[in-house]
DNA sequence: TTGACAGTTGAGCAACTATGCAAGTAAAAT
DNA sequence: ATTTTACTTGCATAGTTGCTCAACTGTCAA
């Protein structure tokens, strides 16, 4: 089953053959980059509590600062960040802002690995 | 539609509704950093292109350095931490180690994100 | 206007992370 | 046995991140 390969098989790899089949479909740096950073906004612990928070209900800098048991400051922080990648989108009414989430993508990307983690919860 | 709470709606909060609805199906913070830790593991473009490398097929270290064009050493501490997390695992053949994926969640939660960014490139 | 409230922001710090380098181990070749 | 190849690992370090504190802006009430 010797596949023609696009780039020269010689011995600069080990298996050229599965080398070959990886440039194909590879990544380039920018787009690791992108996919890196959806990741990243969801690898924080306080960040997870609010989009799970946000998936519930709209909530104001406060109330999020209640219910999480943090400081206004640091939710504040995160919000900012939150809305730079535009995952989260803020609304002043009065003195408060509340904050909904925008992006039904991470919705599902969120609840995926909710439920990936409580099955390997259960299962060890 | 006033919803009963199951907690005290006093002045702690400015929309205590919201704020009970949120509690209820609230994670905790070792459920939410369970959840961080998976996404961080992802959060990264070096091991983000070799979890797209290894989706595609199993790969030795070296080929791995050579495909991705990083050095030998960084892959090999980046193996470590996937390894640490159960996300791919090793076989020696000889003097080659063989990395491959072991999870299947994350193969799903990786290419549906990987779908959700080149959307978003399209669409901006 | 004055004061209280809700949220934002910048500086600074402690903790973490990715990688290069160099020294190490393990297996095969000589 | 010695050398080469393939990979691992400890240490150092530059860079990043999340948070606290304090100072700030903007909104509403008296």
């Amino acid at each position: 089953m010797a596949v023609e390969s696009p780039v020269k098989p010689d011995a600069r790899y080990v298996d050229a053959e599965c080398v070959a089949a990886v440039r194909i479909t590879m990544v380039d740096r920018t787009e690791a980059t992108d996919v890196a950073d959806v990741f990243r906004v969801l690898a924080d612990p306080t960040r997870v509590s609010i989009i799970h928070a946000l998936l519930v209900s709209e909530l104001c800098n406060s109330d999020l600062a209640s219910v999480l048991g943090i400081s206004e400051s640091a939710v504040s922080h995160q919000m900012r960040e939150l809305r730079l990648m535009k995952l989260v989108s803020a609304e002043r009414r009065g003195r408060m802002v509340y904050y909904r989430l925008t992006d039904t993508h991470i919705r599902h990307i969120f609840e995926d690995t909710l439920r990936h983690v409580r099955e390997d919860a259960r299962g060890s």
